[in-house]
DNA sequence: AATCGGCCCCAAAGCGGTTTGGATAGGGAA
DNA sequence: TTCCCTATCCAAACCGCTTTGGGGCCGATT
């Protein structure tokens, strides 16, 4: 006893095994009474988990996964080409509101960033390898090869957003992007705005994509042509919005409004509009969309709120992680597919079209 | 042979037992010729090699970190006080390099963000049950009590940032949070401002503390009193920062100056100067200290570049993650402390005072 | 020819849990 | 009293890999 005491404090930590002896146990019955299952008396089962408690025993975690096949944790893969897309501001409280959910259920979350050429070969490692229970696939692109490859690798993934060209069936959840994109840029036109400029994501990412769609259908539904010189693409950065905004504003028709992808390209644009010296809302407007991040909100003190799509990112966080774990628990689940409306919230960003006269050229 | 490629196809994945079988071979030659082991000869290296890619044969993690003793993952515990703090932004940038390295080493990386009151807890759980081989320590307060239950537990950890009032010697990686400041404020000084504006982080964060001691610093040295009215701390958020800087313009004597934690904030003091139609570098100088942010870059096309004390919160990450890995392979090394010095970088967003006297009230 | 030392390879024992297939004892029914 | 059943516990197998401690085999040494 007082031998195992002392071995206790110089190794720090204790196993199953010399948890039983010092009981006179077997490790089955201190396992089982540990983990509540039936065929252990109440009065043992006190008594295993107060010494439990006394030497604070914790089962060891990588021998736990070997035995039980779980890993108890949730892989989220973030290709290095969409850093600047995914990892800043909008992955992060995505991750927030997700890890929320894992902490709650037991799971880890372990996240690798990996360069987009070893991204296929990560997947297949941490799958076939067993590393995790069940993946989160971030922004999808088009055709996205991932989703054929997790489906043939048999682990359980869900897509947070979707991918246009995928035949298979998955579980995904996502924001209706073209829907919201489209009823900011139809609310444009109905104040009056013929020349709307795009200030988009990269357009290879599905959810850019769709967004462009929901736009043009917008323009097509007033028959407002489209003009290529009102479309870019490009990272949601402040410098991008800034660019874009002030090429559009330099043209010979120049822009009366913007929707724009993100709250950070919005900062740019509104410093491009500053230089200009044009206000917001009154001579151009600006609808954007808001993932409701919370370093960068929309609104608050003395700010002018602006009109927005808003759907919360961490709120899908904690939806997807929600889903997956579920799916981890029956993956013979039927595949779980939501899709989510974005809210159009009015704010002082928007107003009636300063020159309404469509300027024949 | 053709019983076992279709009970291939069928499971997915293929164990080491099942690849010595078709090998001939015992599993420890092919677990030896897998990893390199001289007592293999080339011959047989090469057959098990070609054979494990035909079959992709990779070893199941779990079973790999059992007989191994390590996880091959090292763990970023983020508690949510700090999310605001933290998470956001800059939090992802750390990560971002961290992870490149963890990459480079074939380290995962796994991340719990926890409730504070728990905070304690999973540190306990996630080092005795050895998920992890290493941790990460975010956000150091003053007198962090993280930091010895670390160093008791005996897990390899790092620090980013410090902790004052920590006896115990640690490793940790640091920027020179106060002389930067203190350089900052100097400077701001230097060109006139004795209204200078603190919008610092909640100071109970050790870097947020000693930016104040080096704002403090810079003052007394100068013999300029210090006006509990000219410092907040709060949330590094833009709502924050407007409000602060708002409140610093109304006084009586006004701010001439400020000094923001971070480009988030600052965002804010940008939108209160110009609701006051003050303009940046003539009428109000504002240094900032900038995280080299991807997403919120100071500078860039066509953007007033703030003076900042720069210092690449990616860069840091980086490092951490080269330290502490070094850490794990040989614990027994003497403790890593590393102090960065910011860079001040000059740009538009400071000037002389516009009104030089005093007003002596 | 007998011994020795490398070189290759193998069987088996871990790693620290969970889970299966009994064994034992005590209580109730016949 | 005898028999059976249930409640409780245990020894051993197992998860899939690494690593220890040999054991042949072969050419070289004496």
């Amino acid at each position: 006893m007082v031998a195992l005491q002392s071995a206790l404090e110089i190794k720090g930590a204790m196993n199953l095994r010399e948890l039983a002896q010092l009981l006179n146990l077997s490790q089955t019955t201190v396992s089982r009474a540990l983990n509540d299952y039936p065929e252990v008396s109440e009065a043992t089962r006190k008594k295993v988990k107060e010494a439990a408690q006394r030497y604070d025993y914790r089962p060891n975690a990588r021998a736990q996964q070997l035995a039980t096949g779980r890993s108890m944790a949730i892989g989220h893969v973030i290709p290095s080409s969409s850093q600047h897309e995914m990892v800043n501001v909008v992955f992060s409280d995505f991750v927030a509101g997700a890890s929320e959910v894992y902490a709650q259920h037991g799971y880890d979350m372990v996240v690798s960033m990996v360069a987009d050429q070893d991204e296929m070969q990560t997947y297949r490692d941490i799958a076939q390898r067993q590393k995790v229970d069940g993946i989160i696939v971030h922004g999808p692109i088009q055709n996205d090869p991932r989703i054929p490859l997790l489906s043939e690798l048999g682990i359980p993934f869900l897509v947070h957003g979707r991918s246009t060209g995928v035949d298979a069936s998955y579980s995904w959840l996502d924001v209706n992007n073209r829907r919201a994109v489209e009823r900011a840029t139809s609310y444009l036109l109905d104040l009056g705005h013929r020349r709307i400029g795009l200030v988009n994501g990269f357009e290879h990412m599905d959810f850019a994509a769709r967004r462009r769609a929901g736009y043009l259908s917008a323009l097509a539904a007033k028959g407002v042509p489209a003009d290529p010189d009102l479309m870019t693409s490009g990272e949601m950065t402040e410098p991008n919005g800034y660019e874009a905004a002030c090429a559009m504003l330099d043209l010979d028709e120049p822009v009366t409004a913007f929707v724009s992808s993100s709250i950070v390209p919005t900062l740019g644009i509104r410093r491009a509009l500053e230089d200009q010296g044009l206000r917001i809302g009154s001579d151009v407007s600006v609808v954007c969309y808001d993932d409701a991040i919370s370093a960068l909100p929309n609104g608050g003190p003395g700010a002018p709120t602006y009109t927005a799509t808003r759907s919360s990112v961490r709120d899908a966080g904690r939806r997807c992680a929600e889903i997956l774990i579920e799916r981890i628990g029956n993956p013979t689940l039927p595949h779980v597919q939501e899709l989510w409306e974005a809210d159009l919230v009015l704010g002082g960003s928007t107003g009636v079209a300063a020159t309404p006269e469509p300027a024949d050229r």
